[in-house]
RNA sequence: GGCGCCAUAGCCAAGUGGUAAGGCAGAGGUCUGCAACACCUCCAUCCCCAGUUCAAAUCUGGGUGGUGCCUCCA
């Protein structure tokens, strides 16, 4: 399994610190507000990265946070008259809410800052009493001269940066690009108790204090946005490292942006939306679907008219199982013939091809394609057999790869305006028209039931009723 | 100013040395009582120029056009 490494640059063989572990950390969302599109991305892929390792056998530990103590939770909190945590909680839901219309599944914990504010404590003090942090006031400095690897994952100078540094310069830091790890409160801010000063923490200092809580000093994997490198991540790797005394992360993935009619998603730009905004009009496994289209480092685009076509891509696929698995429950003969049995063998090329992609630093995209052939495959060859055997094999096989995509394909909990007797007598009644050639009355029902959103399709195996949308 | 990334058919998108996956859309056909689903066929030589090589979309240099980070941000 070949995995793209910011920090080298290169694409290198994963290798867990510990056999048959994996500990992973990725950056979650600040929950001032519903999540936006972009933050889908991540959500996604670092859940199908995560579906895909413990389908290759791995017992993944998976850390996603929730920064729950920022400025913009603050000014929400004042402007409704609440308390921080009421902002908080409730997008903390919201959001969970969002990642499992996502099927992405529950990390294995899902920390939040203020949870975590002892601990937080405990690191600053141990990065001051290794002199790689200094206190002006009540602020407390990281001192990034300090730690000479600072700069290593973003190919960032330190000098580089303070020549070309855009921002006033706060004249209490050593340097420009020491950043703050403790603040005190203002007036009307939320405090916590510390020793130098009643305050709160740094954006950054959370996560290296959450990842080596949950995972440990050192860990497999870190991911986020590729906003994050500089200087979240940086920070991260100078705090974790000048703190614990041993590399933090092996491998650090960073996942590309999501773009709204080929233009950065922004605010002053009009063309800002939340996740829940989109997923009014659009499914959620379309969203899905499309964001594994692309390959997770590249920047991907986000219209209308892509998700049109995603939406029928991902329709192919699910009509395909949808078919076969009519076929599984419907059809008579019990066993497999000669032929069959090498035609389940000759499927296996699709998991190996599928499989191949994903070692490619979970080349996606390309795992799609291998799924799409096996889809072409089954419709030539399930749709033909009366194997019930044979059919399971297939759907079993096909599910099995879509489930680490997270595509979701299990029948879902349709509900048709018609309860499944009356369709079943409607389309009786229309066999025994089209029986009699009055074929007139035979489209009518199939009309009928049409126009309630119910599909009818004749099949060998029988007649096969659907929603219209999929 | 510093550091990056990208440029493949109408659209999306894999492929990083051996003569272009897949999806969407489109055209024609088969199946069907008619449909639907499906299947078959057709649809690009990879931004430009130069170079390396027996061989380049794939490597090198130059150019053009996009774009990201350096500031809260997935």
């Amino acid at each position: 399994m070949k995995i793209y490494n910011t920090l080298t640059k290169k694409k290198e063989e994963f290798e867990p610190i510990e056999p048959g572990k994996v500990k992973m950390y990725v950056c979650g969302p600040t929950v001032y507000d519903y999540i936006h599109i972009g933050n889908a991305r991540p959500y996604v892929i670092f859940d199908c990265i995560r579906k895909y390792m413990e389908y290759r056998g791995f017992e993944v530990n998976y850390v996603q946070n929730f920064t729950d103590v920022d400025d913009k939770i603050i000014k929400k909190a004042n402007d409704e008259h609440v308390d921080m945590q009421v902002i908080s909680d409730r997008y903390i839901k919201e959001a969970l809410q969002d990642a499992e219309g996502l099927n992405v599944k529950k990390p294995s914990s899902t920390p939040r800052v203020t949870e975590e504010m002892d601990e937080i404590i405990e690191m600053i003090d141990t990065l001051i009493q290794k002199g790689h942090a200094y206190v002006v006031g009540g602020t407390v400095y990281f001192d990034t001269k300090s730690f000479k690897g600072y700069g290593k994952l973003s190919g960032k100078n330190i000098d580089d940066l303070e020549a070309g540094a855009r921002i006033e310069v706060d004249t209490d830091k050593k340097h420009p690009c020491d950043f703050v790890l403790w603040k005190p409160n203002k007036e009307g801010e939320p405090k916590w108790v510390a020793p130098w000063g009643d305050g709160r923490p740094g954006w950054h200092i959370e996560c290296s204090v959450m990842a080596k809580k949950y995972l440990g000093d050192s860990i497999d994997i870190h991911a986020g946005g590729e906003d994050l490198v500089f200087p979240h991540h940086e920070n991260e790797i100078a705090q974790s490292e000048a703190a614990n005394g041993v590399p933090f992360s092996k491998y650090w993935l960073h996942n590309g942006f999501i773009n709204i009619d080929n233009e950065k998603m922004s605010k002053s730009k009009g063309n800002f939306f939340t996740l829940r905004e989109i997923a009014a009009e659009i499914p959620y496994d379309v969203i899905r679907f499309f964001i594994l289209s692309g390959h997770y480092r590249s920047p991907i685009n986000f219209s209308r008219e892509l998700m049109t076509a995603a939406q029928h891509g991902l329709d192919r696929i699910k009509e395909c199982i949808k078919s076969i698995d009519f076929i599984a429950q419907n059809a008579t003969a019990t066993e497999m013939s000669a032929d069959e049995t090498a035609l389940v063998a000759e499927s296996n090329k699709f998991r190996r091809d599928f499989e191949e992609s994903m070692d490619n630093d979970f080349n996606t995209a390309d795992a799609l394609a291998s799924i799409f052939d096996f889809v072409k495959f089954a419709n030539i060859h399930v749709t033909a057999t009366a194997s019930k055997p044979f059919a399971t094999e297939i759907k079993d096989n096909i599910l099995q790869l879509c489930d680490v995509l997270g595509i979701q394909t299990t029948a879902e909990n349709v509900q048709f305006s018609m309860t499944d007797e009356e369709i079943e007598a409607c389309i009786a009644e229309r066999q025994q028209a089209k029986a009699a050639k009055d074929f007139k009355r035979a489209d009518e029902i199939r009309d009928q039931l049409n126009s309630r959103g119910i599909v009818l399709q004749d099949t060998p195996s029988g007649v096969r009723y659907s929603h219209k949308s999929l």
